[in-house]
RNA sequence: AGGCACGUAGCUCAGGGGGAGAGCGCUACCUUGACGCGGUAGAAGUCGGCGGUUCGAAACCGCCCGUGCCUACCA
């Protein structure tokens, strides 16, 4: 016998790098365009090259993977996308960041040289996080890894840009927008982030034209002031109804603005008078349109006080506050400052404080794209799972404003837009136009903005696939058949995506849409850098390996929008990892002399332990299988655990011991050893998708053909392996064995004490079907005698369980704890009354009896008859055990 | 301000109209020839509170309390 040496615990990091090369080379993960089989694809979230891979990632893209996995073996086409996305300002940022280490910034480099820069970095740096995903397992098709800027997928941006231009979903305008003052470039609204801060309140008076009266407005941003263009009022407020038209005199600026009448003044809030800053607020800036009302910018694109701003120019805009507010002051008309918490807008990026701003940016007009994007949600072209996002996603679309997409900074698709230099024409074209077709000017400068990073990503699941070319891959994988992401990006990226692939696919780029939660920490915090509160994916899969990491996101991925991350489950899984690992190696070893079987076994004709495993295997395929299609990984997770561990491992491998230890009947050893064999494998194959490497490193060393399980088929359910009958005599065998060891916990015997055991049970069947699995009971309770006996043959001094379909009793002799015993049974009685008590009240309630459905109340009959039985039985041992004890007592024996 | 989740054993969380579950932790015992990253047994919860629907609610509905998140142009 050749024994498999393996080590007594499962060493991760000594296998993953290996299997994952293997997969690799032998291209295992690559999609094929000419396979008969049926297509299934998923595109990846592109991560960020500038990132690194953090617990979103590693959550999001184990989700993935267990499904192309399960997918796969399932027989399926794959194609699992991968790449990665330039992430503009991201990725300016950091290479900006690292220039000023060196003295130098990108102004001083140049457009042309900073782009050089980045690229480079990108070369260096980009290919971190994939790098990473490897670790994870992700099996990518590598082969046709993307990037957001390569030479495809930047023509797919020109070519939507272009075609929406002329559609004139595209335009340029005149508007408000979020302006970083630090990134010095627009921000889409998504692209804000709102924290609620305290801040004052300011009072300011405004003298009317007219005489000495006083208008009181009230702002939070007094240096905005110098911008106001006029006071508005609600046209309802009697206060104020005829200041209406008259003119108030500007603090500071002394310049005439008009006091005009607009619906959307809150009356109640403040002084019901609104000072209007068209050029540095939305809300003014819609009343200034309405009005016809000027509009003055006087704040820069750096955050400081712009030309328009008097005597403050130059300053910057918080330190114009104190001034201003000091000036009021002075002059005696800061009438008030009061404590206010508000809501401001800060950069996502760079936390900085928005500045909205008059600017003229690039906009694509939404509503007609997002009508198409509600319609195939509406009639489920796209499946949006768990469906309570659908409300979220309609709530949105219906709202949509348009979407700022132009950005001031260097690193992105650049706007195909050029200006005539002679006429200032505009042209939007692929490639740099020839002549204006207006003027017929040859000379252009090209727009110098860039193109929002969602822009490109709105095409991903299209461009990836080689859109604008009609390629195989389009035909083949598009639609794709799930998208997999967190919620936190259902604006930014699922929504456009699905206007994008509409639009210019005519169809929805996915069928479903699976959203899942978003990993926090263990106050259920978003994780940080700032908070320093990230556990870092990479150590964790270093400490408890990847499989066990994998593992436990898939087993917390139920929750709806947290999971607080516990080590000490991702521990409990690497125990889990280890049990697999053992039980193989036991497995193994007692599979070595196994040569297969000469010919197919009749299933009914196999043991119980063999049928009962193979049945609930049979159940725990149909779980899984159930499970994931269905995105549950939690329940698919919980399966296989609950199979491995407490039915594999608990009672099967404990069952077949004797038979494979045992020489005497060899027709059932090799049966056991196939039976042994089979579900092995079948486990190891079922539990793959989610542990990739253990499962691999196991079934390389069973006696199979197979190049890889990542390949081998993944089981599927077999009608013909459902056994009740032997679910239902281990269910005997079980109860039957858990109730001598209560005995013999309750009664403190050593636990490699051989018993003597009295079965009672009168019931029909019963004796019979224990007869026949008295094997299983004398092993593993550890039976020395195990005898059926009648009710009139029950011994005094004998410690009992009572089931509900038979007594077990072991003899004691003085050995007996009698308070003990007698303790035990009071309780049980007790519990039972309890129940009986519930099932009578239900019983002699007669809307109970007539309402309730008829297998309900027929369910609550039997368990009180079983109940009663039970009581009796209880009750009669606890007469003999007083008994004993009383003669005991009067005896003396005390 | 609106909206959406969540509140179940000491901890982390499943489940979900008819007998309260798992993992970890805890207690006791066990080096039984795969595994002490193990085994066996055990203790532990008025399923946030109050109402309602129902024959029956931890589950469905309403309100309240607590927590978290998302959306929003109240200066």
């Amino acid at each position: 016998m050749e024994a498999q040496v393996l080590s007594k615990t499962y060493e991760p990091g000594a296998v993953e790098d290996k299997w994952y090369e293997y997969w690799m080379e032998r291209g295992f993960s690559r999609a094929d365009t000419d396979s008969t089989k049926a297509p299934y694809s998923i595109v990846i979230p592109p991560p960020n090259i500038t990132g690194s891979l953090h617990m979103g990632h590693a959550l999001n893209n184990t989700l993935q993977d267990i499904v192309i996995r399960f997918q796969r073996m399932r027989g399926f086409n794959v194609l699992w996308m991968p790449g990665t996305d330039h992430a503009g300002i991201a990725t300016q940022n950091v290479v900006e960041r690292k220039l000023a280490e060196q003295g130098l910034d990108r102004h001083g480099l140049g457009r042309e040289k900073f782009i050089e820069r980045v690229w480079q970095w990108k070369e260096q740096y980009g290919g971190v996080i994939t790098n990473q995903l490897k670790k994870l397992g992700a099996s990518c098709d590598w082969s046709r890894e993307r990037f957001t800027m390569d030479e495809g997928l930047s023509e797919a941006v020109r070519e939507v840009f272009v075609r929406l231009y002329h559609e004139d979903l595209i335009y340029k305008g005149n508007y408000i927008i979020n302006w970083c003052p630090r990134c010095r470039t627009a921000l889409s609204d998504l692209e804000v982030e709102h924290d609620e801060e305290s801040a004052k309140l300011y009072h300011l008076a405004y003298p009317l034209k007219s005489g000495g009266g006083l208008i009181t407005v009230v702002t939070t941003r007094p240096e905005t002031m110098l911008g106001d263009t006029a006071v508005a009022v609600n046209p309802k407020d009697d206060r104020y109804l005829v200041l209406i038209g008259e003119k108030v005199i500007l603090p500071i600026l002394y310049r005439e603005i008009p006091i005009i009448g607009d619906e959307h003044v809150d009356m109640e809030f403040g002084s019901g008078a609104l000072k209007v800053t068209p050029a540095h607020d939305l809300n003014d800036f819609e009343i200034a349109l309405a009005h016809g009302l000027e509009m003055v910018k006087v704040i820069d694109e750096d955050g400081k006080m712009g030309k328009e701003a008097g005597p403050y120019q130059g300053m910057d805009r918080f330190e114009c506050r104190k001034k201003i507010v000091g000036d009021f002051e002075r002059d005696g008309t800061l009438l008030k400052m009061e404590d206010y918490r508000h809501n401001v807008g800060h950069c996502y990026r760079c936390k900085t404080i928005i500045e909205p701003t008059l600017s003229k940016q690039w906009f694509v007009r939404t509503k007609p794209l997002a009508e198409a994007a509600i319609q195939a949600v509406t009639d489920r072209r796209t499946k949006i799972i768990p469906s309570v996002w659908e409300k979220t996603y309609f709530e949105w679309m219906n709202n949509i404003r348009d979407w700022c997409i132009s950005r001031q900074i260097w690193w992105g698709h650049r706007i195909p837009a050029w200006y005539c230099e002679k006429c200032d024409e505009i042209i939007v074209s692929k490639e740099e136009p020839h002549s204006c077709s207006r003027c017929g000017g040859r000379e252009f400068r090209q727009e110098t903005d860039v193109l929002d990073t969602w822009f490109s990503s709105a095409l991903w699941p299209f461009s990836t696939l080689g859109w604008p070319k009609e390629t195989e891959e389009l035909r083949v994988f598009y639609p794709t058949s799930v998208l997999i992401t967190g919620f936190d990006i259902l604006f930014f990226w699922v929504a456009r995506m699905m206007m994008m692939g509409l639009k210019f696919m005519g169809d929805v780029p996915f069928r479903h849409v699976y959203i899942h939660a978003l990993v926090r920490d263990i106050q259920g915090r978003k994780m940080s850098k700032s908070r320093g509160n990230v556990i870092d994916p990479l150590l964790v899969m270093k400490e408890y390996g990847t499989d066990a990491f994998r593992f436990t996101l898939a087993a917390f991925a139920a929750q709806g929008r947290d999971i607080c991350l516990s080590e000490e489950r991702i521990e409990g899984y690497r125990h889990f990892a280890n049990k697999i690992w053992n039980a193989s190696r036991f497995s193994l070893t007692n599979l070595a002399d196994f040569r297969g079987i000469a010919h197919e076994v009749d299933f009914h004709e196999m043991s119980l332990a063999n049928r009962w495993i193979l049945s609930r295997f049979n159940e725990t395929v149909r779980e899984v299988t159930e499970a994931l299609e269905e995105y549950r990984f939690n329940e698919g997770a919980q399966a296989i655990y609950h199979f491995i561990w407490h039915e594999f491992c608990d009672w099967f491998l404990e069952l077949i011991k004797p038979v494979l230890y045992g020489k005497d009947d060899q027709q059932e050893r090799t049966v056991t050893q196939y039976v042994l064999m089979r579900v092995l494998d079948g486990a190891l194959r079922l539990l793959h998708p989610f542990m990739p490497f253990i499962t691999e490193e196991i079934w390389q060393r069973l006696p199979q053909e197979g190049k890889s399980i990542m390949i081998a088929d993944f089981p599927r359910y077999d009608g013909g392996l459902r056994d009740e009958e032997a679910i239902g005599d281990m269910d005997l065998v079980m109860r039957t064995i858990g109730g001598i060891r209560n005995i013999r916990g309750e009664m403190d015997i050593a636990p490699n004490k051989r018993l003597d055991v009295l079965l009672l049970a009168e019931e029909d069947g019963i004796r019979e079907r224990l007869e026949q699995c008295r094997k299983y009971v004398i092993h593993l309770a550890r039976v020395d005698r195990l005898s059926f006996i009648t009710s009139g043959q029950k011994p005094r001094d004998a410690a009992r369980a009572v089931l509900r379909d038979m007594e077990i009793l072991v003899p004691m002799g003085k050995g007996l704890d009698l308070e003990g015993e007698v303790r035990r049974l009071k309780k049980e009685i007790h519990k039972v009354e309890k129940d009986l008590e519930i099932a009578d009240r239900k019983l002699s309630n007669d809307e109970f009896i007539s309402k309730a459905p008829e297998e309900v109340v027929e369910k609550v009959k039997l368990k009180k008859e079983a109940l009663l039985i039970r009581e009796k039985k209880l009750r009669e041992s606890l007469g003999k055990i007083l008994e004993i004890q009383g003669s005991t007592l009067s005896k003396g024996g005390r």
